[in-house]
RNA sequence: GAGCCGCUAGCUCAGAUGGCAGAGCAACGCCCUUUUAAGGCGUGGGCCCCGGGUUCGAAUCCCGGGCGGCUCACCA
């Protein structure tokens, strides 16, 4: 019978072989001792002669990624979660009938190994094994080990597969966690408090974009997936929690790019009696303290661009801005007729239904926005792209909110927050007005949250940084879907 | 949603002009007890993304579809 055995049938075969000795190719009773980076730390400094002396023994599990066959002596490497080292086999050390069963093992195979650490003739730290077992069996080829797995598609639909075989996959997803570890840390240290919101909400509200819906079967009523925790986060700064925030998913109907993922995280806090100006201070803080920590230093490398965080960072308002890359005449910032024609001559489209201030951030963002590498402050937005900033007391038709633009991208928005109940309310209502005129994103009436800033919040300064879109900066990422484990993709088969 | 590019062995990739489906790694067999992209000799392995069409003949040309990437639009 000539049938062909495809790989897997093969390993298969083996897997039963090793059942049939009475091996079980899947056991649970290998108590690991070392790893990987503990025994290169232990022993990296001994050299060979030291290492005889000293006899140092390790106890580990990995998976098999090379295999350097001899005959009657064998080199792997194993891979375990803090990196990888070589072992050694010996027939005439493990014995005969091990070594037969040694040589069923597979790359990407999970084994234990005991033995006494060693330098090999070219000086590699190396386990000689007086005991290699099989943990885990694998039935499955892993990628190449010279190009390693590359095809995009496959690393996100398997991203265990890639995170085996890129190494440096797997340092930019320790180095996200390592990320929110130290948001926390710095935030803890100021007294803020981490605090859970509802993520399936009734009225998505706290910024402008399309929801998610979905349906509660026994309360018979649609919820939104949310879009922003703010209105939930200001309500618990009315309750007392002054200094509070959430790092959690934000989900928004809307397209996917290198930029935008359907869910993405959200660091998102409040902070009471402070301004968007301690804000910006807060910012260029806690971003720098991240970087010093992670990378060791605030000078950054992204996409072959120098980003230098070393504070303070550029400020400049909307209007500055666009007066300073084009030019416009200042009349476009109190008449929304000249605004217009500005627009158009600069070749944008923009429907009649737009208020004032949002022509103003189209031209803002078309003209002046991609001009921001460096991280820059870009301060006091139009008044009615933001209905739940506080006005700026000496200019009525701005607020007193900034973004933080860094290569072009906006990392964060923050501003002192709105917390006039009647302003609010009337705010929402013209929110309204402009849905009906057309516009789907414009935020929606949350009359319960009125009702709480009825109650009083105290002056309170609150921003929002995008997790995905800061790991990306920080770890030289071009596409947010190197930064989530799991991108949304279509479904493998239509 | 539009434009451009890609999809061939488990992985990484070749396969001008239409003419027997290829390499390296991985796998399998043999040799080899300090290698590290080990080496040597040999063997097996394919829904060429899917469906139509043109043709004596299609991985290759044409049409439709799927999935992915990039750019643009929307957005954070």
């Amino acid at each position: 019978m000539q049938e062909k055995l495809s790989e897997v049938q093969q390993r298969i075969s083996k897997l039963e072989a090793l059942r049939q000795m009475g091996i079980n190719p899947f056991p649970n009773d290998f108590a690991v001792k070392n790893t990987a980076k503990e025994i290169t730390d232990r022993c990296g400094a001994l050299d060979k002669e030291a290492l005889e002396a000293k006899n140092e023994t390790a106890i580990l599990a990995g998976r098999i990624m090379a295999f350097r066959d001899f005959g009657k002596a064998s080199f792997l490497h194993i891979q375990d979660r803090t990196g990888r080292i070589q072992v050694y086999i010996r027939k005439d050390l493990i014995g005969a009938d091990a070594y037969k069963i040694f040589r069923t093992f597979d790359i990407g195979d999970i084994v234990g190994v005991e033995g006494k650490v060693f330098r090999t003739k070219t000086k590699e730290l190396t386990i000689e094994a007086k005991i290699i077992r099989l943990l885990t069996k694998s039935l499955m080829p892993l990628p190449e080990k010279w190009h390693g797995l590359t095809s995009v598609e496959t690393r996100y639909r398997q991203r265990y597969l890639d995170l085996i075989a890129n190494p440096e996959v797997r340092d930019i997803f320790i180095k996200r966690t390592r990320i929110i570890q130290l948001i926390r840390e710095f935030l803890n240290k100021m007294d803020f408090i981490e605090v859970e919101t509802p993520m399936m909400q009734s009225i998505p509200g706290g910024a402008a974009a399309r929801p998610f819906k979905t349906h509660h079967n026994a309360l018979d009523i649609d919820l939104f997936l949310r879009i922003a925790p703010e209105l939930y986060l200001k309500r618990l700064v009315i309750g007392g929690f002054e200094r509070v925030y959430e790092i959690n998913r934000n989900f928004r109907n809307e397209g996917i790019s290198t930029q935008h993922n359907p869910e993405f995280t959200m660091l998102e806090f409040y902070q009471a009696y402070a301004t968007f100006d301690d804000l910006m201070v807060l910012t260029e803080e806690m971003i720098g303290f991240i970087a010093k920590e992670l990378l060791g230093t605030v000078v950054i490398e992204y996409q072959g661009e120098k980003i230098d965080l070393t504070p303070p960072w550029q400020r400049i308002s909307v209007k500055d801005a666009v007066l300073k890359y084009t030019d416009a005449d200042g009349e476009i910032f109190t008449d929304k007729k000249m605004a217009m024609a500005f627009a158009k001559k600069l070749g944008l489209n923009i429907p009649e239904a737009f208020s004032h201030g949002k022509v103003i951030l189209e031209i803002f963002e078309h003209v002046a926005e991609p001009k921001f590498t460096q991280p820059t402050f870009v301060t006091h937005y139009p008044l009615e792209v933001s209905p739940l900033s506080r006005k700026n007391e000496k200019d009525p038709a701005i607020v007193d909110r900034f973004e933080l633009l860094v290569c072009g991208r906006e990392i964060a928005n923050a501003f002192s927050e709105l917390n006039d109940p009647i302003d609010q309310n009337e705010r929402f209502i013209q929110q309204l007005k402009e849905k009906e005129a057309g516009d789907t994103e414009a935020h929606a009436m949350d009359e319960d949250f009125v009702r709480a800033l009825e109650y009083g919040m105290p002056p309170t300064a609150g921003e929002g940084i995008g997790i995905d879109r800061l790991v990306m900066l920080l770890t030289n990422s071009a596409s947010i879907r190197d930064v989530i484990l799991f991108p949304q993709l279509r479904p493998e088969k239509s």
